[in-house]
RNA sequence: CGGUGAUUAGCGCAGCUUGGUAGCGCACUUGGUUUGGGUCCAAGGGGUCGCAAGUUCGAAUCUUGCAUCACCGACCA
């Protein structure tokens, strides 16, 4: 490709709107232009990009024996409502009609579709497992797109499903899908972590994600430092602390605590650790529909340690918790307690009583003492608090020993790229999904997906591989291999003519070039390439031409070499 | 949807407080200059000042409403 005949498009400033350096990159290197909130154009080099991403992973489902098909981005509403989710998606699935006032949605995923499609394709134990799968353009209507493509509205992503007749048989698959995301991240070279995760809306058994690392990712995962284990915050486990509970040797003192209110506020004043405290949350509890019926919610009392947080996936699972979190109100706070909402505290307190493990283990610490502007000191368990019950429902944090029974917590940050399910009956029973078995009978198909945000990968692969110049492509999916960069050509019949020898050449021999052929300043054409992040330059010039030689220089390692021009085909050919 | 901020040339911004007929840098065009790291000089082209209504002799500037964009919270590949 040359250069003066393409559509570079290299912007200099950065755009005001762009917040992460993936996105400011990838509208200052020419890859995407934005066209409404959360929808992009890409430009032609970010499409070379995109298509290497969608080619490593449609091999690799290829190789892993997974079929492509290709399903509509428009589906229709019955689908939607003979699966349920036309209720329970809510306003992210984007809904319209066609000119004759028929019901459509814009597909943020193809469970219903592909479910329904092998009901009606599949009527024998002997065609299964089958995987298929699809690399399509999905719509989400966001409430807040952000970060470019990382998470825009509109977004490219290879989504599988598997259909099988056994838990057996779904696991074999299961595991087969997540070595092939191996291969496809391995293959990306991105550095990547699979993490245990919760099954979310989507609902089902076994699931794991796929996390790119970076700094900018919006998920926090908790790893082990010395075992493989990884989770996702949300649901990584926080065991009980080791050891036996301290005995009471405090006795419980009540302490004026003027305009208190948080737990910093409180470790300040008394001078005490935040870690020596409890905080307690009430939160509103389950309405039992068939005998509360009118009934307010009650509320529930939530007690975790004054320096951890509350996770809200755990908590909401947990019988008598209204899922999902809503905190109780003002009004509700005075008739359960009868103080501030920063006073609260489980001693002598008339709501059911869910204490975190780690809270559960405290002796003689400091709470609220449900009167405001006081709180309690040498609170104990089982002496001044004993209606309770103990639950995991805090949000584990580094240095927690890890839940694997290995090593301790480290957190880091990760951008999601891959999700896989293992989704059990739910969709196959809805949309009527069965084949006959060995014996003869009708069973129902057990399902797994699995998911890659295809256009995500090329904003997480920035964001993990830049420096101040721009990006810095994994090989296998930069845009161009090479890019050869004379300097003066128009000024030199030497240099124009090596620099297109090698140009053709290279072209040859399969080698994906481009040429800068404008006519630049050098500093230009360096900062330009730089800038796309082209891996390999060949920069030719006067000053080495008299030895027959160009230079060499490498995008990662800012390497610099000379390089015989006989030598430079073979050469590149083999980086 | 709630909270915050923005909207003036393709991009980045000033002008608004104190109303008087729109400016700077980059980019673009032309000529010259320079040529191994975003040269320099000169001359140009390009704007319904987000939209609508109001106040006023006069509105980018004041008032009201609306729209769009972005950031912080709930969603997720």
């Amino acid at each position: 490709m040359r250069t003066s005949q393409y559509l570079l498009s290299t912007l200099k400033e950065t755009p005001a709107s762009a917040e992460v350096i993936s996105h400011q990159y990838m509208l200052r290197a020419g890859l995407i232009r934005p066209v409404a909130s959360g929808l992009y154009t890409w430009l032609p080099t970010g499409l070379k990009v995109l298509r290497k991403v969608e080619n490593i992973v449609r091999e690799e489902m290829d190789r892993a024996g997974a079929i492509e098909t290709l399903m509509p981005m428009v589906q229709p509403a019955d689908l939607w409502q003979q699966s349920g989710r036309w209720e329970d998606y809510g306003p992210e699935l984007l809904r319209m009609q066609d000119r004759h006032g028929r019901a459509f949605v814009l597909g943020p995923t193809h469970e219903e579709v592909i479910t329904k499609l092998i009901g009606l394709e599949l009527n024998s134990y002997k065609q299964l497992p089958i995987n298929l799968y699809q690399i399509q353009t999905k719509f989400r209507d966001e409430i807040r797109p952000r970060f470019g493509v990382m998470r825009g509205r509109e977004f490219l992503m290879k989504d599988a499903y598997s259909f099988h007749l056994s838990q057996q048989c779904l696991d074999n698959t299961y595991q087969n899908m997540h070595a092939a995301y191996c291969r496809i991240f391995d293959r990306l070279g991105l550095d990547y972590r699979p993490v245990i995760a919760d099954t979310g809306s989507i609902g089902g058994e076994a699931s794991h994600e796929f996390h790119v690392l970076a700094e900018s990712g919006e998920d926090d995962i908790a790893f082990s430092d010395s075992s493989d284990y990884a989770a996702n915050i949300e649901k990584a486990e926080c065991i009980t602390p080791a050891g036996e509970r301290g005995n009471a040797t405090a006795e419980l003192t009540k302490v004026a605590t003027p305009n208190i209110h948080t737990i910093k506020e409180l470790s300040e004043f008394l001078s005490v650790d935040a870690r020596q405290t409890v905080k307690t949350l009430l939160v509103k509890g389950e309405v039992d529909n068939e005998n509360n019926e009118g009934e307010t919610a009650p509320v529930v009392a939530l007690v975790l340690r004054g320096d951890h947080d509350l996770n809200e996936i755990k908590a909401e699972k947990i019988a008598g918790v209204a899922s999902p979190i809503t905190f109780a109100s003002e009004e509700d706070i005075k008739a359960a307690a009868n103080c501030d909402a920063g006073s609260i505290g489980p001693v002598g307190l008339n709501v059911p009583v869910i204490v975190d493990r780690s809270a559960a283990h405290l002796n003689d610490f400091i709470c609220g003492a449900n009167d405001t502007d006081y709180h309690y000191t040498g609170a104990n368990f089982d002496r001044d608090i004993n209606d309770y019950t103990v639950a995991d429902i805090r949000n584990i944090v580094a240095g927690d020993p890890s839940p694997c029974g290995n090593g301790s917590i480290t957190i880091k940050r990760g951008i999601e790229v891959g999700h896989i399910f293992q989704l059990g009956e739910k969709y196959a029973q809805a949309m009527g999904a069965a084949v006959l078995n060995n014996q003869g009978k009708n069973q129902t198909l057990t399902m797994g997906c699995y998911g890659i945000g295809v256009s995500r990968i090329v904003a997480a692969a920035i964001e993990q591989n830049n420096d101040e110049n721009g990006i810095i492509w994994p090989e296998a999916i930069a845009p161009f291999k090479v890019v050869i960069i004379p300097m003066n050509m128009h000024k030199s019949h030497r240099v124009q003519e090596t620099a297109e020898k090698l140009y053709q050449e290279l072209q040859t021999a399969g080698v994906e070039v481009m040429i800068d052929d404008r006519k630049e300043r050098p500093g230009v054409m360096f900062k330009d390439m730089e800038l796309i992040g082209i891996p390999h330059s060949i920069i030719v010039g006067e000053r080495n031409l008299d030895n027959a030689e160009v230079e060499y220089k490498n995008r990662i390692s800012s390497d610099k070499s000379t390089l015989k021009i006989a030598e430079v085909i073979d050469f590149i050919k083999a980086k």
